[in-house]
Order: C-alpha cells, then sequence, then structure tokens
DNA sequence: AACACGAAGTAGACAGCGTCTACAAAAGTT
DNA sequence: AACTTTTGTAGACGCTGTCTACTTCGTGTT
C-alpha cells in the first residue's frame, strides 16, 4: 500500500479511536511511521488530507444505503433515515468530521460529487415515496435530511435533553419520521 | 467595564466579525489590550471563556423568544421556530460555537442552565401548541427542535442544495414547519 | 502610618501545531 | 550511464494554549 493510501486509513483510524481534535497532521505522520513533513508530498495541506478521510465517510454513507433491503418504497426511504442516523451515532467523529467545514475543502472534487450524490439519492427515495403534495421532492428532501441531520448532531452533542428528561435517539427518530410520512 | 467583562465582548466581537477559527485566547487578549497572560486571570482557559461567549449566545436566543409578538399558540410556535433559524443565519460564527464541544464547556453551570432553558421554554410552547396524538410534547418538542437545528446547520454548511438544486432556506423551513403543524 | 497580603497584569518559557525550505535518497527516463 | 522527477527527512518559523516567576496595586489590619 501506497504513502498516500496508508496515511489516509491511518487517518481515519486515529480519528475513530482518539476523536476529531486528535487528528493532527503530525500525529498521522507518527501513526503512519513517516517523517512529520512527508504528508505534504502527498497532500496540499491538513485539508486536503482530511478531505479524502471524509470523502471514505460519504462514500461509506452512500454504500450503506445501497445495501439496504427493499421492499416498498416508503419502507425503502424510512430504512434510509434510519441508515442516516445510525452511521452518525456508529461514526460519531468520521461524521462530526465530514460537516467540520474548517478542517476539510467541500469543494474537494471527490468530495462535493459523493456528498451531493448522497443527497440526490435520497431525493430519488423522498419522491418514489409518494406524492409531496405538489412541492418539490427535493425540497422536501432537504427538509427531512436536515432534521435527521439535527436529530444527530443534537444527540451527539447531548442536547436533546431538557433538564429531566432524556429521550432515546430512536424515539426521536421515529416522531420525526411521523411527522413527515405519517 | 473590569477586564473580565471586557474580555468577553471583544471576544464576542471578534467571533461575529473574524468567524469562529479567529477567535484565539491571544488574539483576544491582544484585541483588548491586555497582555497574553491577562484572561488566565479571569478564566480557567480558553474553553471558560468561550463558554461565558456562547452563554451571552444562548441567553440572546431566550430573549429574542420572549420578545415575540403574541398570538395564537399556533402563531407563537411557528414564530419561535424562525426566531430559531433567523437567529442561526443572523449570527453564523456565534450559532456555531454554541455548538461545539471541543471549544466550550459544556457542563459550565451557567451555560447549561441557559441551554436547557432554551429547551425547555421550546416545549411549552410545543406543549401550548395542541395535542400531539398522545406523545410527550417534549418528545415533539426535541424533534422539532432537532428539524430546525438541522435546518439552520446544514443551509450553513451549504448543503442544503444538491448539485442542481438551491433551496431558501425560509422554503425549507415552510416544508418542515408543515410537515410537523400542517 | 507602616506593613502585609491577595488579586491582577506582565513577560518569558515550553511543547505542540501547520507549513515552508533545503537537502538526501530513490526511482524512472532518455 | 547521466539526468530528472518523485519521495522522504530534518530543521526552522510563527502561531497556539498554558505554566511560572516577577511586578504592581489596591485594601485591610495593626
Amino acid at each position: 500500500m501506497g504513502t498516500r493510501q496508508r496515511l489516509i486509513t491511518t487517518a481515519s483510524e486515529l480519528l475513530t479511536e482518539e476523536g476529531v481534535g486528535a487528528v493532527t497532521l503530525r500525529g498521522i505522520a507518527k501513526a503512519a511511521g513517516v517523517s512529520h513533513g512527508a504528508p505534504l508530498r502527498h497532500f496540499s495541506g491538513r485539508a486536503e488530507l482530511l478531505s479524502a478521510v471524509a470523502t471514505q465517510g460519504f462514500t461509506e454513507l452512500l454504500d450503506r444505503r445501497k445495501r439496504l433491503p427493499g421492499g416498498s418504497p416508503r419502507e425503502r426511504l424510512t430504512a434510509a433515515c434510519h441508515s442516516y442516523v445510525d452511521f452518525a451515532l456508529q461514526k460519531p467523529a468520521m461524521f462530526e468530521l465530514m460537516f467540520r467545514r474548517d478542517l476539510i475543502d467541500p469543494d474537494e472534487p471527490a468530495l462535493a460529487a459523493v456528498s451531493s450524490a448522497v443527497f440526490d439519492e435520497f431525493a430519488v427515495l423522498v419522491a418514489a415515496a409518494g406524492d409531496q403534495g405538489g412541492t418539490d421532492p427535493r425540497l422536501v428532501a432537504a427538509s427531512l435530511w436536515a432534521a435527521l441531520h439535527g436529530l444527530a448532531q443534537l444527540w451527539l452533542w447531548g442536547g436533546l435533553a431538557g433538564a429531566s428528561f432524556a429521550p432515546s435517539p430512536e424515539s426521536a427518530l421515529a416522531v420525526t419520521l411521523d411527522a413527515y410520512l405519517g
């Protein structure tokens, strides 16, 4: 495996094991067994390396969706929604990195391509799930995606709970899906 | 105005003018006209200073809600929803800081108090807006809040748009409110 | 009035970070 | 075989947060 790929893999492992705050260029280099300057031979800077990692994250998100069990369009949509939230809860550090503008470069071509593919495929699922009462399915998809995204984000933040109330992410997701599809 | 308060104010200004990446302890000190070590006389570290700034952010969020025009419970709820998204779009850097676990300390008492007050008051609005079909209003509140939060976050991220589709935040918000209240 | 003492501010140091540059080694190309 | 491009290393620079020693200053006690 070439050094470039090893750096991406090492960074990805470091990310899931130590969290977003630990993915430093020098730390990745050390973990990969190269000098601290080596990564700059393969990436223009930290943002480009982390963008490659985030691209893998979006790709996995897309893959999970493709492996979903078939069924009615509506079932497929709810499965996709669960899949999104599950991904965020199972890989919180990766999920955080994927939306950290200060760490990655959203204009990186590969990243931009796969992240908009995530949205586009989701919009297809929404469109297939039924009539939206005249509103553009892509608009509904954007709104629903945002709802899922916020759910995952607030849960990871620890903020879904009020003073004396701590819902599970599953129950909150059920309410969300009920609002949109019920 | 004491130095402590000046540091918070300066940090807040620096935040809105230069963005989250620019709020460095040394930069704040310089902008406030004190030495780089002075802030540590008033705060245990960067996290405590930024937590104070974020606390002001949550407080303003709460204030905006209290100044909302009266009306039917449902009108008041939709106004509160708009207020949340408007705040995020008008003060993006503050909004980002408020949810950046790595920069602030969510267990800071003042911060924890005001942030859960934000949720609690929102839950009251949801409960007043009508029957939720037997589900706990706080659970609906959590789900709706997450939807608003995700909307703001994804919009600021620049990701609400697919390849050839760019909805306005207002239109997406309208769809969200329609799903929950329509 | 003299003193002591704690709070507040300063300046310097340290390790860690991202990035740049100069240099060495290795791999390909002609 | 000679030359060029790629890949890796080591050191430096300026930045960061934080720690420590030192100074300054206001206040309260004796």
